[in-house]
DNA sequence: CATGATTGTCAGTATTGCTGATGATTTCCT
DNA sequence: AGGAAATCATCAGCAATACTGACAATCATG
């Protein structure tokens, strides 16, 4: 996954302890959603771990090596985590030193959060289990039901 | 949705403040899943905060209303929240006259959890707006399209 | 009968998301 | 130019949340 958010997710049971979702409950999208969420989530956030991070810190590493250094408030805006959440978010990432705060040029009032060389190695390396996990994950689907997945989600992400 | 877990989950942003996600995050599953999450678990939410209760509370709902009472732990391992957290859920439920615990007659470890008749009231009224909610959000898609992606969802969450 | 497993509970801990405030700046308006 | 309003980052504090590790009561097993 890439980012998320900060937030406290409920662990996806380990093996022993899980069974099959009730089907009464998996006729609803959004209970499917959810839980699909907790699974992901939970793997995803393991490797992240391994890596010294966690979930939320691999979204704005990401979005900060694809689209380059920016605000704050933009890295909110566009993860849709809310500006107080991601003050922390960036002490967190800049403690690590896998990103850090650089004066605005122009502005001031601004930090533009950077990311770190040690930041895009460790990206890197997320990104290879990252890609690895879902390759595996939809490995029962198509080519053209995965596009279908992909479409829906992001019309219900809105 | 059904049901959910008890945990705090990001606010999906107003229209106001709201942007598209970022092209680059959202080829990442993970990324999709995440942010559909959010969203469909705050519309529902604020639906079930209408009723007075919350997503949780409505998953545990709707499953005692499908497959009868049972104890704590089984709808914990259905439902895939952890049997404290379940413990606090069941409380608040019983609080507000939404369900109840019973004796077992058997084993007396174990409290049947059983919906009250306020409780499938309750229900009632959220599986109107759960589904007419549904319904609009997948309006985009054909039948055979929401099929795969119910699939792919059941798949993913393992 | 004795050991171990199961169930529900609780206290305590660590996280998390957000509200509302603040100070520093910039932008806008006239 | 000058003042009002908006913007940005930050912080303290609050209300939830998930989970760990304990506990007592009860049941199952040998």
């Amino acid at each position: 996954m890439g980012a998320d958010f900060p937030f406290s997710m409920p662990r996806f049971p380990e093996d022993a302890e899980r069974e099959p979702l009730p089907e009464s409950l998996t006729r609803y999208m959004g209970f499917l959603i959810a839980k699909a969420h907790q699974r992901l989530w939970t793997l995803f956030n393991d490797e992240c771990k391994r890596l010294g991070f966690d979930v939320p810190c691999g979204g704005v590493l990401h979005l900060l090596d694809e689209c380059g250094s920016m605000s704050q408030q933009q890295l909110g805006r566009k993860l849709r985590i809310d500006r107080t959440s991601m003050v922390k978010l960036v002490d967190v990432l800049e403690e690590k030193k896998l990103a850090k705060r650089r004066d605005h040029p122009e502005d001031r009032r601004i930090y533009l959060v950077e990311i770190t060389p040690a930041g895009k190695k460790a990206l890197a390396e997320l990104q290879v289990v990252g890609e690895a996990m879902e390759k595996q994950l939809l490995s029962p689907f198509s080519e053209d039901e995965v596009k279908t997945i992909r479409r829906a989600l992001l019309t219900l992400a809105g």
